[in-house]
RNA sequence: UAAGUAAAUCGCCUUAUCGCAGAGAUUCGUUUCUGAGGAAAGUCCGAACACCAUAGUGCAAUCAUAGUGGCUAACAGCCAUCCAUCGAGAGGUGAGGAAAAGUGCAACAGAAAGUAUGUACAGGUCAUGCUGUAGUGAAACCAGGUAAACUCUAUGUGGUGCAAUGUCAUGUAUACUAGUGUUUGAGCGUACACGCGCGAUGCUAGAGGGUAGACAGCUAAAGUUUGCUGGUAACAGUAAACGUAGAUAAAUGAUAAGGGUUAAAACGUUACGUUUUAAUACAGGAUUCGGCUUAUAGAUUUACUUACUCA
């Protein structure tokens, strides 16, 4: 598995994003959220993911974009870390819920800990 | 030189590694090119475009605009100019149509503030505020002031917005139509045949509906830059060059190193170096244009004003 997150890897459709909030379960590592579903996927991807910030929080869009490009980055570069030994598929969505301003050292820390708890919840079953 | 006024422009850069979106090429491994703003923002005006409504007319009501002339596709915008007003000035501001249609309002002073006419003095008359002067006030009969009061006048105005709108359409429900079938069994499952199992307002087709999704709309445009001509100017004409983001849970990012710029301090020396520290703004396209309004660290240029010094 590779640094990369194509478009496939998006988590784009609203069925599914609809699916996912009603019956997903979550973990958290303040101030980020996932939740997460067991799912099969018609290509061959095993994950799509999608980010996200309240406007609530954050009412300027530069804001908004750069703590959802932040959320991408660190997603891209730690999940080769933690998916290696996961073998079946799943919709992630990644929330930030803080309502502050952030820097990439903080997001990647967290980042880290929230994969290795979602990694550690799927493989206990 | 200092303080100021008015315009205009720029608004971080380079390299490496890992990534993102679109288009093209491809030996399907990859690879090449392109990729946010002056306000992309607020959604306040004006249009293009689309659909809906609509017999015609009209502009009552509502809302908007308001010196004069010009520019523009259009505008509530822009340019010029007059007037008023603020400023020492360069310049700023404009809620600058009408008070002889009507209604309302007017502190203090004053007899009286709008159906006027008191006092004193003088003049005049048959007689009378009939006439003048004094006194209060910004204003005292002048067709007074006020329309940032109602009002009147002139001009304009159908509505909704790209989540517009059009095309394709998986699945699913079914009032419809046609065919076929109900124990002599259609159809479905078991890869196929046999066999076995399930099996009845069912199955197949059409029509209809238009959800998930896809495509079009979707970027060549009242286009940008430069020169020339006309015009005080806004702007117009003309020639050449350029061909400039198209995402949709929504692309242009992350990390590291170096360099700019600005400020402060220290050191050297003299108005430039070196070092350290800090700062490096406002802000992200979503159908497209023309404006307006608001936000913006810092830097640059031009014209002009006032004061001082020198010649």
């Amino acid at each position: 598995m590779s640094f990369s997150y194509p478009k496939k890897e998006k988590l784009k459709s609203q069925k599914l994003i609809e699916h996912l909030f009603s019956e997903g379960k979550s973990v958290s590592a303040y101030p980020l959220r996932m939740v997460y579903l067991k799912s099969n996927f018609d290509d061959d991807t095993q994950f799509k993911t999608g980010v996200s910030v309240s406007k609530r929080n954050f009412k300027k869009a530069v804001d908004r974009n750069r703590i959802k490009r932040l959320l991408r980055e660190g997603y891209r570069l730690n999940k080769s870390a933690y998916f290696n030994n996961i073998s079946s598929s799943y919709t992630l969505m990644i929330l930030y819920i803080g309502k502050d301003g952030t820097d990439f050292d903080s997001i990647d820390k967290k980042m880290k800990q929230l994969l290795e708890a979602f990694a550690k919840k799927v493989s206990l079953k």
